[in-house]
DNA sequence: TATTTGTGAATACGTCGTACGGCAGAGATG
DNA sequence: CATCTCTGCCGTACGACGTATTCACAAATA
């Protein structure tokens, strides 16, 4: 371009405070309406106009970045209310969690996948572990271990697959000719196969359970069996 | 560039013989020896002496092939004994998905992220959902439904933990010593905030559990929990 | 032989994360 | 006051990605 026709200088624009907080809540709300497989660099950058640059003057990397998005929804999640009473402490945390990912399902697809040590990650293990301490069942640091462990894993995997579920379902409508029509040839010629008939009968009359019943359901299940429980049990 | 200097066209090199199982077992050993995120279609079709336009012949898109993949892998799941007892076989399930994943880290990652539909997925979902179904207290395929869920959130949970941590160990060193000097000045600084006590503790002297031992034990609760005591502990 | 057809290879496009180089303004120095 | 350095800031650039499209050529047909 000759340099008559290049634009002005602009008189260096206004500059806009940026912050990793205004990154991460740029970061959050594009990944809530867009999903994680299309949140990038270049997309935040451009919803806080400015060049993609910019943001690594606050923010390491885009992994770096996810970590700070899964720690502001662990704020939220820390903030679940406190009992003094152990299982309504855990409890509270897990249904946290789940309405948390709920809210934000990219959440989910990070759950597990890498270590959670943000501030409010660990205040979140802190108050989970604590309340196990004082369970009955769970004696010693072993036991805790254990006891965080299991519950852990069960919220981590029936959020995921909640998740999951929810967005097949959306994409391919909830009723059960939409069903058909999209998993359609495939899956029903599975079906019909007659190999996997408890499979069938789970697929066709097994889809009108609530899903949060389910999971309150299991999760008790799963803290009375590994904190509660266990001594009772015993003889 | 100039006719005289295009190079001379090869005699149509003998054509290799392309397939589905092919490509998939070439995107497995590359998952295995580099992670999922570094695995790419132009990196499978160089491994197989190809074009990458090539593999599109045979798959339809990247997470076609990822479907694949997991399929190949529950097929290996499937394999697991199958004992006539149920409670035999939903262990001997739980535990060749652990042992999968171990093998397979990018297992775990798509673990719970997709629905597993692949043949092989639906064998192994119909056997688990069939012992299941014989359980003691286990009643109606709404029983069914639950218990199913409850012992896969379990395990995706649990196997996505251990690998993930076992990659943290992996690239910051077993020891106390080099854990410190990696999350180093950060996470030790946390702790020493005092801020997390429970967790502290956790860290410092609750490394030692053995993997496998744990899972084992957890399963075992929440099998028994979801499907075995039920009616048992009932009046 | 002339023409059509089908198929594998190559090129092309838009997007990604991020390394780098240069430039404007502020402060320091003669 | 003149000049020089230094510090952010920003645009540009690069290599890799998934994949649509185009192209060249061998085999098949007329």
């Amino acid at each position: 371009m000759p340099i008559w026709e290049r634009p002005e200088p602009q008189p260096r624009a206004a500059p806009v405070p940026l912050s990793r907080e205004k990154i991460t809540a740029a970061a959050i709300r594009l990944a809530d309406a867009h999903g994680l497989e299309s949140l990038s660099i270049r997309k935040i950058a451009k919803e806080l106009g400015v060049g993609p640059m910019r943001l690594y003057d606050y923010v390491a990397n885009r992994s770096e970045l996810l970590d700070l998005m899964v720690d502001v929804v662990y704020a939220r999640i820390a903030d679940a209310d406190r009992h003094s009473e152990w299982r309504a402490t855990v409890l509270a945390i897990a249904h946290a969690t789940r309405e948390a990912a709920l809210d934000h399902e990219w959440f989910a697809d990070l759950l597990g996948g890498r270590p959670h040590l943000g501030p409010h990650a660990l205040a979140v293990g802190e108050a989970n572990a604590a309340a196990l301490n004082r369970a009955p069942g769970v004696h010693g640091i072993d036991d805790v271990q254990r006891a965080l462990g299991a519950i852990n894993s069960f919220i981590i995997g029936a959020v995921r697959r909640e998740v999951t579920e929810r967005r097949t379902a959306r994409s391919t409508g909830t009723d059960m000719a939409a069903f058909q029509r999209s998993l359609g040839p495939y899956l029903t010629r599975m079906l019909e196969t007659g190999r996997y008939p408890t499979v069938a009968r789970l697929v066709i009359d097994g889809a009108h359970l609530d899903a949060a019943e389910t999971f309150d359901r299991n999760l008790i299940v799963v803290v009375d069996g590994i904190a509660g429980r266990r001594q009772a049990d015993a003889p």
